[in-house]
DNA sequence: CGATTTTCCGTACGTTGTACGAGAATAGAG
DNA sequence: CTCTATTCTCGTACAACGTACGGAAAATCG
């Protein structure tokens, strides 16, 4: 489906992007995200039509703005427009299509990422300070989760974070597609932990559903048939915060990680 | 949005979920997903009104044909209604609404988490061949992952794997939280490596993206910025199956993880 | 039989992403 | 200055979505 529409586009949409410094579209054989260094004196273009009133900059802030108060499913065209000033469809002379300006949200929160501290040369000390950063990070964008499940964004900021994970990966001397595994894992591990420390902390949020749940469980620990269930939920609340748990998990992961 | 939708709708939606043998809804105060035993004598009822027509079954699995087809967002009510004969609103005779659709696809296809040895006691083995289990069932249904990083299910079917896993980890001596969370990261983490598969093997289906993704990261690695992501790219393209990678990851993990 | 209950589903509404194209703003050419 | 080419803005419109509503249809009970 989302070949097909690609494919039916208005032009050469399949395999283009965007570009520019900012401002509005420009059209053919183009990239991704924009690369370009901001003051970069590579493609100032377009110097003849009516100037842009927005940028991408601002509609991508006022996007992520919209997602950190209300969550990913209030980033609507509509309400991103409202947010700016702008009209709805002028949103599309920024980003062509709404999965793109989710794609620029990604970049942009990814600028948050950076490294308070140098590398140690220790990779393992290495890795588990970038694996804090990003739960940081996601702790504070909250959609950043569900919306890196289904996208991956390869925009300036990301493409700096990886930048710096592969660096810190390169002393366990490990090959580049594998490196490249090891920090889309690490990723996906942060994301998976911080799921679910946002589903417990929203349950405890709202006793209705999470009491409901319990009692269903109950059930089913009851019928005799889930005996290790049962246990489990048995035990009693456990008495760690969430960062204590995150790192205890992270440790063991990446402690255990050979270098073969 | 989500928790407003589910407070001011109908009647005790905001808590409660579905149950019953497969028939039509019931009412009041019930549970979530039916997990009674199929032919359990527990709650038969309703002996008055018009025969179903139709099956929760049938139409979750229909659901599941379609998905695997032609992916998770082919699944519309409309579509699935069509698939099974229904009228689109009759749908919801089985579901309260759409969400609970997808999580009787996800408890659907969990069915066929069916262990195919008994466990060895050895956990490090039995939590591999569960791992290589779920794979398969993620490329089996390639919407898992994403259906999965959003949803998570209380099924029946769910429920049983849970019961299977809690099981394996017992020699571990976690408690019961932990051994849930081990759990949880598992999954989480096949997800994630299946979702990379997937995406280089459609990457390898399309080449049009998959080209000018490749020659805008080379055009971002011969910036000179990104050193460490030029020699990543540069490196020949691996020689060892998806299968053999998965593996290699997954004795990683869990060789790695200490029992403390 | 009628009354009651349950399921079926056509119609309709609100919301979404976005195609289209008319009009406004800008800059260079004459 | 005017003319024209270019670029951006955004009102309108549409198809597709999830689903609320409520009448018709079918099954059971008295």
């Amino acid at each position: 489906m989302a070949t097909t529409a690609a494919l039916s586009d208005r032009s050469t949409k399949t395999v283009t992007r965007e570009d520019g410094s900012g401002t509005p579209g420009r059209d053919p054989q183009q990239l991704w995200l924009n690369h370009q260094q901001p003051q970069s004196q590579a493609q100032p273009r377009a110097r003849r039509g009516r100037k842009p009133a927005f940028s991408r900059e601002a509609i991508t802030t006022a996007a992520v703005a919209l997602a950190d108060a209300e969550g990913l499913e209030a980033v609507t065209m509509r309400r991103v427009a409202a947010q700016v000033g702008a009209g709805v469809m002028s949103l599309y002379s920024y980003a062509p299509d709404k999965d793109t300006l989710l794609e620029l949200m990604v970049d942009h929160v990814s600028g948050e990422l950076t490294p308070s501290a140098a590398l140690t040369g220790d990779w393992r000390t290495d890795l588990k300070t970038i694996a804090h950063l990003q739960r940081a990070n996601m702790l504070r964008h909250p959609w950043l989760p569900t919306a890196l499940s289904t996208r991956r964004s390869l925009g300036p900021n990301t493409l700096a974070f990886l930048e710096h994970a592969l660096t810190a990966l390169r002393p366990t001397g490990l090959d580049g597609a594998a490196k490249l595994e090891v920090f889309a894992q690490l990723t996906a591990f942060v994301a998976g932990h911080v799921t679910h420390e946002l589903t417990q902390a929203a349950a405890a949020g709202s006793p209705d559903r999470a009491a409901a749940e319990a009692r269903y469980l109950a059930t089913v620990a009851a019928d005799g048939h889930h005996p290790e269930l049962a246990e489990a939920l048995s035990a009693p609340a456990r008495p760690l915060t969430p960062e204590a748990t995150f790192t205890r998990f992270l440790n063991r992961l990446i402690d255990g990680l050979g270098t073969d």
